[in-house]
DNA sequence: CTGTGTGAAGGCTTTCACAGCC
DNA sequence: GGCTGTGAAAGCCTTCACACAG
């Protein structure tokens, strides 16, 4: 009986979950599937079912509670309660995700970033404090810290990321220009923006 | 006869155009599928398929030659020339983008960066000027740029997308967490940090 | 014998068509 | 009538098995 739900389901759940932030915004408090369908840019039959994997969320003839689905997917994706988050590297790209808000608002809470570098000095603007990579293991563990953000060159990404898996990290989003060898109990997501620049470049061609 | 390249299999050629590069470094003159597949992250029969695609790239009881390959790969993404790129919204992340030097070095260069407040300061350690938006449309056609970077916060991308879509831009990639509308020879590829750190929460439950 | 190229099979996602409920 | 839920069909991508070349 428990189904497994696809990935691609689950990245699309994100995209609703945004826009029914927008809608919650806007006191709206129903929505049809084509309406929300069409503001996050999938189809109306892949939303409804995407959603019914979930159980019956939708009511026949009306469409979807706004608030009663905002809820559901905050608590499968697992954000309705913070997720503390620590993010190595704190270069060009470390930085501005420090000071970037879009983690808080969405659930997340970068608490600490780490260097190799430990005199690297807390980037202006930023409340996180930089520590160097030594006690990362015990922060770690303290902590109970699951995710992991890593902003490293390339060539010492396997190395940290072996690190912090030893010490209990179940999930990377890894910007490194590297493929992670990690144990089949941890998660990878990659970001790859040389990646992301050269598809475009093939499909203007 | 022109068959029609799995959007999936563009993507990996990202990656091993970068395993290339490190095996290229390394003067190795040339590698099986299953070495090249390995250090990509992908199945050996998934990578010979992939480049199938392009022709018989390989050697039978050999392996594919890494600069031929490197080269043929260049050319395909449409790499193997400089591209000019223009970022739009110096914020936070866009700061962090211009110094970024990943670009650079896999063919693409910043040209350009434009912001809403024209009074925003070059980022300190960027070579690359940031000017007001009135004369975007401008330099798009002059300079025949194609690509923009939108870092922008959600609520102007759309505006700003229509924008520069008018004046020739053929592809965005897109950091803002908004569903972009656009003619169907415009192309977006979509990088949701958010999304991507609520997708990890999922698959850590 | 080593290692690529490729049709066929298998698996996963999306789309369709329509039944079911308000 | 309007809109969701869902089995079936279609499409796409990955994996397999093996022919073929060096």
């Amino acid at each position: 009986m428990k189904v497994t739900i696809p990935r691609k389901t689950v990245y699309r759940l994100s995209l609703y979950y945004r826009s029914l932030q927008r809608l919650r915004a806007n006191r709206i408090d129903t929505v049809s599937s084509a309406a929300l369908a069409k503001a996050s840019g999938v189809k109306p039959t892949q939303l409804r079912k995407d959603l019914a994997y979930f159980g019956q969320l939708g009511v026949r003839g009306l469409g979807y509670g706004v608030d009663a689905l905002t809820k559901k997917i905050g608590e499968v994706l697992g954000t309705a309660c913070l997720q503390p988050v620590i993010l190595i590297g704190v270069g060009q790209l470390g930085s501005a995700l420090l000071n970037y808000g879009g983690f808080a608002r969405q659930g997340f809470e970068v608490v600490a970033a780490f260097d190799l570098q430990h005199k690297k000095v807390r980037p202006k603007g930023a409340t996180v404090k930089v520590y160097s990579m030594d006690g990362i293991g015990e922060f770690i563990r303290k902590k109970s810290i699951k995710i992991a953000i890593l902003t490293l060159p390339g060539h010492v990404a396997q190395e940290v990321a072996n690190l912090v898996v030893e010490s209990g990290i179940q999930a990377i989003l890894n910007f490194a220009p590297a493929i992670l060898q990690v144990p089949e109990n941890v998660v990878v997501n990659n970001v790859d923006l040389a990646a992301e620049l050269e598809n475009l470049s093939y499909f203007i061609q």
